[in-house]
RNA sequence: CGGGGUGUAGCGCAGCCUGGUAGCGCACUCGCUUUGGGAGCGAGUGGUCGCCGGUUCGAAUCCGGCCACCCCGACCA
C-alpha cells in the first residue's frame, strides 16, 4: 500500500529519509538546534547495534571503561594537527558554579586527549601493553548542518583506544577492528555491504598516521562512511607522554590507535534498506522481529483467536522477539500498515479460518504484497519463521550488494569519472596528490572514499595525472 | 556564513490580496455499529494566529523591527 506520509525515494531522496525517520517513529528534533530525541524504536535499534558491537569488541580482547565528558582546553591543544582538525567544531564550557572557569573546558568531540592522559599513567612497562580500552559515550561536534542520525550536534558512539609496543602491533589492531569488528558487524548484522580500505591523507583523522574506513552505498548512490579505524602512530603518545620501558630497559613511546562507530549506523541501516512503504529493518537488529496480528469479528471469535495466538506464540519458546498486537480498537489493516512503516521483518496473521485449519498467514517485509505472503501450518511455524528471518537477512544483503555493484563503474578517464559519480561509485586508477583530489571534489563534489584493500593489481592511467599506476581508488559523493 | 522558503490547534494546511466574533483534514475524548490491507455515523475537547511595536473604532490580515525553524551550498562520524 502506498503511504500518504512518505515521499517516494524517486521524488526527493532526502525528504524520503526524513519521512522514514518520523513516520517510523525513530527520532524527532529537539529544543536544541542540531540535537535529536531518539525515540524508543530508534533507541532499541541502537541498543541492538551496541550489543552486537560490544560482543565483538570484547571478543577481540577489549575492556570497557568511562572517561570524562569535559576536556581541559590545554589538553586538547597538545597534539597540533588534532586541535587544528577539531577546533572549529568544539563546544566550550566557560562558566561553572556561577563563576568564570580558570581554564575553559571543551565538551569532548572525541577522547584521544583525556584518554591519552590516563594511558600515560597506566603504561610504564612493555608488560602493560597492549592496553585495549573501549568506551560507550556521547560526544559533541558543532556541525553547521545536521540530519537525524547521520549528523547531529551530539551523538552516541563507541570509541576504542589502544596502546601497543610496536608499530606493527598497532597496525594489526587497526585492521583487526576494521575487519573483524566493523565490517563483520555491518555485513552480518546490518546486512549492509561495505568497502574496506585506507583513507587518503586529505580524508584521514586529524593527528593520525593512517585512517582506514568502511564505506557503504546508500540507495541514492551516495557513500556513507560507516566506521573508521586510525593508526595514530606515536603522535598522541608523544603529546600525552605515553611511554614504556622495553625489554632492553630503553624508554620508548607507545603506538596508539583509536576507532569508532556512531548512531550514524542507524541512518546507514535506514538508507540502505528501506523503501517507499517505510523502514525495512534487518532481522538481526529488529527490536520486534515478528508481529502477530489477530483477526476476528465479535467477542466469541476474539476469544477463540486470541487463545490460538497465545498457544502458538508460547510454543515458540522465546526464539524470536515477538509482539502480539491485540489492540482491540484498531483494524487489522491499520496494524498491517503501522508495522510495515516500522519495518518489522515478519508479520503473522491469525484469523478464524486459520484457527479452523491450523494455519497462519506469514508475510515478509522485504517483499511487499502477495509475493511475500504465504500460509503455513502452525505446527511448523517456528522453524519456518527462523528460516525466513535468515532468508530475509541474506536477501537484503544480496540486494544491497547488487545495487552497489550496479552503481559502481570502472572508469578509464576523467570524463567517465565525472559521469559515474553522478549515480554511484567510480573505481579509478589513481596516482594523484591531495591537490588533484581537491580539484576533483570542487568539480564533481566527489571525493576518494577509500583506496580499497581489494586491488586489481593492474590499474591503468591515473584519472588526474595520466601516469601509469597499479592503484585504484573509489570515488563517490558522500554524506 | 551565503541563497531560497515558512511561522495559524498535537500534526498537515486554508484564511491575508480586499481589516469586522479563527476554519478544514488527521489525531484526541465519549457513544453505537465495525474488524483478512489505513472503518462508519453522531456528539465533543483543543488556538493570547512566532515575538515586539505602529496604523485603525477594530489587525491572523496593512506597515516596521526582531526571533525561530526548514530546504539548498561551504565544514564534518
Amino acid at each position: 500500500m502506498p503511504k500518504d506520509n512518505i515521499t517516494p525515494r524517486g521524488d526527493n531522496y532526502s525528504q524520503w529519509y526524513l519521512d522514514i525517520v518520523s513516520q517510523a517513529d525513530l527520532a524527532e528534533s529537539s529544543e536544541v538546534r542540531g540535537c535529536m530525541v531518539i525515540k524508543p524504536l530508534g533507541y532499541a535499534i541502537w541498543e541492538n547495534i551496541q550489543s552486537g558491537l560490544d560482543r565483538r569488541i570484547k571478543a577481540t580482547g577489549h575492556s570497557n571503561a568511562y572517561f570524562p565528558l569535559f576536556i581541559p582546553m590545554s589538553l586538547l591543544q597538545r597534539e597540533a594537527q588534532h586541535v587544528e582538525g577539531f577546533a572549529p567544531e568544539v563546544a566550550v564550557v566557560t562558566h561553572g558554579g556561577g563563576e568564570p572557569l580558570a581554564e575553559p573546558l571543551a565538551v569532548r568531540p572525541t577522547s584521544e586527549a583525556i584518554i591519552g592522559c590516563s594511558f600515560a599513567k597506566w603504561v610504564h612497562s612493555w608488560r602493560d601493553l597492549p592496553l585495549l580500552i573501549n568506551q560507550w559515550a556521547n560526544v559533541v561536534r558543532w556541525e553547521m548542518r545536521t540530519r537525524p542520525f547521520l549528523r547531529t550536534t551530539e551523538f552516541l558512539w563507541q570509541e576504542g583506544h589502544t596502546a601497543h609496543a610496536t608499530e606493527a602491533e598497532a597496525e594489526e589492531e587497526t585492521l583487526k577492528i576494521l575487519n573483524e569488528v566493523y565490517a563483520d558487524f555491518s555485513e552480518r548484522e546490518m546486512a549492509v555491504p561495505v568497502l574496506r580500505g585506507r583513507k587518503t591523507d586529505r580524508e584521514k583523522f586529524a593527528g593520525a598516521l593512517r585512517t582506514y574506513a568502511i564505506e557503504a552505498m546508500m540507495q541514492d548512490g551516495r557513500a556513507l562512511q560507516a566506521g573508521t579505524s586510525h593508526n595514530l602512530g606515536q603522535n598522541f603518545a608523544r603529546a600525552f607522554g605515553i611511554k614504556y620501558q622495553t625489554v632492553d630497559n630503553l624508554e620508548e613511546y607507545a603506538w596508539t590507535t583509536s576507532w569508532g562507530v556512531s548512531t550514524r549506523l542507524v541512518g546507514a541501516l535506514i538508507m540502505a534498506h528501506s523503501d517507499d512503504e517505510g523502514l525495512v529493518c534487518p532481522p538481526r537488529l529488529a527490536p520486534i522481529q515478528v508481529v502477530v496480528v489477530p483477526i476476528y469479528k465479535g467477542e466469541a471469535e476474539r476469544a477463540t483467536v486470541l487463545e490460538a495466538v497465545d498457544r502458538v506464540v508460547a510454543s515458540w519458546g522465546g526464539r524470536f522477539r515477538v509482539k502480539v498486537d491485540d489492540r482491540d480498537q484498531m483494524t487489522p489493516g491499520f496494524k498491517f500498515n503501522e508495522w510495515e512503516v516500522k519495518g518489522v521483518p515478519v508479520r503473522v496473521e491469525v484469523g478464524p479460518r486459520d484457527v479452523a485449519k491450523g494455519t497462519a498467514a506469514v508475510a515478509r517485509r522485504d517483499k511487499p504484497g502477495r509475493e511475500g505472503k504465504q500460509f503455513v501450518g502452525q505446527d511448523v511455524l517456528a522453524d519456518h519463521i527462523a528460516a525466513l528471518l535468515e532468508e530475509i537477512h541474506n536477501s537484503m544483503f544480496e540486494r544491497a550488494v547488487r545495487f552497489r555493484d550496479d552503481h559502481t563503474v570502472d572508469v578509464a578517464d576523467y570524463g567517465e569519472l565525472v559521469e559515474a559519480v553522478k549515480t554511484g561509485f567510480a573505481r579509478a586508477p589513481w596516482a594523484g596528490t591531495g591537490a588533484d583530489e581537491e580539484r576533483i571534489q570542487n568539480e564533481t563534489k566527489a571525493t576518494i572514499r577509500v583506496i580499497p584493500f581489494d586491488q586489481p593489481g593492474k590499474a591503468g592511467r591515473c584519472v588526474a595525472t595520466g601516469a601509469e599506476t597499479d592503484q585504484v581508488a573509489i570515488f563517490g559523493r558522500s554524506y
